[in-house]
DNA sequence: GTAGGGTTAG
């Protein structure tokens, strides 16, 4: 009601307004923006007349020249409601929009035209969680003197994004059944909305009823339902679409292959983009498709494919904008070229908070903690201001470096000088810090004395530190605590639990965890390495069967184990959790995805080359002593990088030297 | 006017 006495009430300027924009104009004949004068040349008896005011307007000013221009309007004697409008839609398109909403706030009776309801309605739209845009429709049908302002399908289209974006499925069923009254549902750009609104709310059948009642359909309609499916981890069912869909365009190839990096199909993404390469509508990858691509090939370890598709940008013109320098930063770190990755950086004039991010993330993975210190301090004197990610980055590398003062000084200062709050996953990584270097106690009592009620992966971090310094006492203390935490302790803990009992040889324990798991119908993530050969990314997953030569791997890799034990490798079956025989557990970590990859690599590269893997989780140990073995016994280089970080084998040991 | 983006502890 607020709102509609002022918009009742007469128009008036606002004395503070016209202190605030004291510049004027110098007005030109060209076409270019009028230059500024400077205030000796400032005549005030000299007035642009309306219609030259209105002509510059027109040429969206920027927000300085903006203001200037709406200092001249305010100046005048003459009454200005269409400049008004301008003003408003000037403001909007300049992102202010407290200035706009003061404007119309204040705009002279009877009411605003519905085109600027509908601006308004728009510009709030894009508030995420706020209420705003549902609240000015609200203003605008109850207006009824002296003049009714009728909502068009402008109105419809940005009030049901707006519902989307404030999540709101009440709002959203209102406005459904209101569009279907007054017709405006067979409007194809309403339609298209209410599709992507089911979408957003994960109503895939609404969306698809809304889909499959529509007389028209566009590449909107077609791309909102994909990317619905495959927000929804349906990819098959977005798959189909996109096989049934007329015309492609770079947003909906954008939508397949984020979706396949986003469920974890790495490979999948890259067939996409080459495919979309090939494609006989000449739809152009752009930034989105681009750093998706690199972000599977990072994912992967692609290190040819990656570089294939560095050359391809660099062959294509395409401006290495901070959005792809990131991803490229990230994808030769990820591949092991952390050299590659820093002369990247290195050539960014003026790096921002993401490229910073992503070469101190680099450097940390490859266990160079100081140097991500060293960047992470220039960053500081550059005033870049780090966020959240950045001080995970550097605190990862500090871990993983023993660098246990300057990561707790930078952990325990972050609110202070930088205002990140730090949420649970810093805790994690302070945790890892005090628990890898030994400091487990202290460690515990950080447990203890957070905040934020520590989840389970806090408690598998102290209690990997607890496995590295063989303190059982502590472990046994910390797994009272996980089963205290109940149903909260989700599958991870529980494969954690079942492990740890497995250790101990609580076999009745194990399948009590077990069964409960199987109950709750929860999957733990499957292990899955990946190794590229001639361009080639091969998949290989726990006791895989799938590979075409498969029989001939398990018969090399079964080679490949007896002359690693004459090498000193012997089999480190505890952190199998089934309750097999001692034969069979060996058999279980002897088909583990890394060992598969590692006797393909061995069968299909030149001797003496090295051999690079990359693996969705943490090496386990059987693994890491094989690996050990593997690389003095056949004298070859080995760079897995796990979840963690990079390992390199090398003459029978690894670079992160036990610790991981 | 309506659809799309990565870097992230263990």
């Amino acid at each position: 009601m607020h709102v509609i006495s002022r918009l009742k009430s007469k128009c008036s300027v606002a004395p503070l307004e016209l202190l605030e924009f004291r510049a004027c104009l110098c007005f030109s004949s060209a076409n270019t923006f009028p230059a500024i004068s400077t205030p000796t040349t400032k005549d005030p008896t000299v007035h642009p007349n309306p219609e030259t005011l209105s002509q510059l307007l027109n040429q969206r000013p920027l927000l300085s020249q903006l203001k200037q221009i709406h200092a001249q309007v305010l100046t005048h004697p003459f009454s200005h409601v269409s400049l008004t409008d301008s003003l408003i839609h000037c403001y909007l398109s300049t992102n202010n929009l407290t200035t706009a909403r003061a404007l119309f706030d204040r705009y002279p009776l009877p009411s605003p035209p519905t085109l600027l309801w509908n601006l308004m309605i728009r510009a709030c739209s894009k508030l995420h969680n706020s209420a705003e845009s549902t609240n000015l429709f609200h203003l605008m049908i109850s207006l009824n003197h002296p003049i009714r302002v009728v909502p068009d399908k402008y109105t419809f289209t940005f009030l049901i994004t707006s519902c989307s974006h404030q999540l709101s499925k009440v709002h959203g069923q209102i406005v459904h059944g209101m569009v279907t009254r007054n017709g405006y549902r067979s409007n194809l750009y309403v339609a298209n909305s209410f599709v992507n609104m089911y979408c957003v709310f994960r109503e895939m059948d609404d969306a698809h009823k809304v889909f499959n009642e529509m007389s028209e359909r566009d590449v909107f309609s077609w791309t909102s339902l994909i990317c619905g499916y495959a927000k929804n981890g349906e990819m098959g069912r977005a798959c189909e679409i996109f096989g049934e869909m007329p015309l492609r365009n770079e947003v909906s190839w954008a939508v397949m292959i984020s979706g396949f990096v986003a469920d974890g199909r790495y490979i999948e993404a890259l067939k996409y983009f080459h495919e979309m390469l090939c494609d006989d509508h000449k739809v152009k990858p752009n930034e989105a498709v681009i750093v998706c691509a690199l972000s599977a090939c990072a994912h992967l370890g692609a290190s040819d494919q990656g570089n294939w598709i560095h050359a391809w940008i660099d062959k294509n013109g395409i401006l290495q904008s901070s959005n792809i320098s990131t991803a490229l930063i990230d994808m030769h770190a990820k591949c092991g070229r952390i050299d590659s990755a820093s002369r990247i950086f290195t050539k960014i004039s003026e790096p921002d908070v993401l490229n910073f991010t992503s070469i101190i993330s680099g450097l940390s993975i490859h266990g160079l903690g100081k140097d991500a210190l060293c960047v992470f301090n220039q960053m500081l004197a550059a005033n870049v201001k780090p966020n959240e990610v950045t001080i995970l980055g550097v605190l990862n590398g500090c871990s993983h470096s023993g660098l246990v003062e300057e990561g707790s000084s930078i952990f325990c200062n972050m609110e202070s000088l930088w205002e990140i709050v730090p949420k649970i996953e810093h805790y994690g990584c302070y945790i890892d810090l005090l628990g890898r270097a030994g400091y487990l106690e202290r460690a515990f009592k950080v447990v203890k004395c957070m905040p934020i009620e520590p989840d389970i992966v806090i408690w598998r971090a102290l209690l990997s530190a607890c496995r590295i310094h063989r303190d059982a006492d502590l472990g046994e203390r910390i797994i009272v605590h996980i089963e205290q935490m109940g149903g909260r302790g989700h599958i991870g803990g529980e494969v954690l639990l079942s492990n740890l009992h497995a250790s101990l040889g609580k076999w009745d324990r194990v399948a009590q965890v077990r069964k409960l798991m199987g109950e709750r119908k929860n999957e733990s993530t499957p292990g899955c390495s990946w190794i590229e050969v001639n361009g080639v990314v091969h998949e290989f997953r726990v006791a895989d069967r799938l590979h075409t030569q498969i029989v001939e791997i398990r018969y090399k890799l079964n080679e490949i184990l007896k002359r690693a034990s004459l090498g000193g490798y012997v089999v480190t079956t505890m952190q199998v959790s089934f309750d097999l025989s001692e034969e069979e557990k060996e058999q279980a970590v002897a088909w583990h995805s890394e060992k598969l990859a590692i006797a393909f690599g061995l069968m299909s590269t030149e001797p003496g080359t090295s051999i690079r893997i990359v693996k969705n989780l943490r090496t386990c140990e059987d693994c890491h002593s094989a690996l050990k073995a593997v690389s003095k016994v056949y004298g070859r280089v080995i760079i897995v990088r796990d979840r963690s970080r990079f390992h390199t084998f090398k003459e029978g040991s690894c670079s992160c030297n036990d610790f991981w």
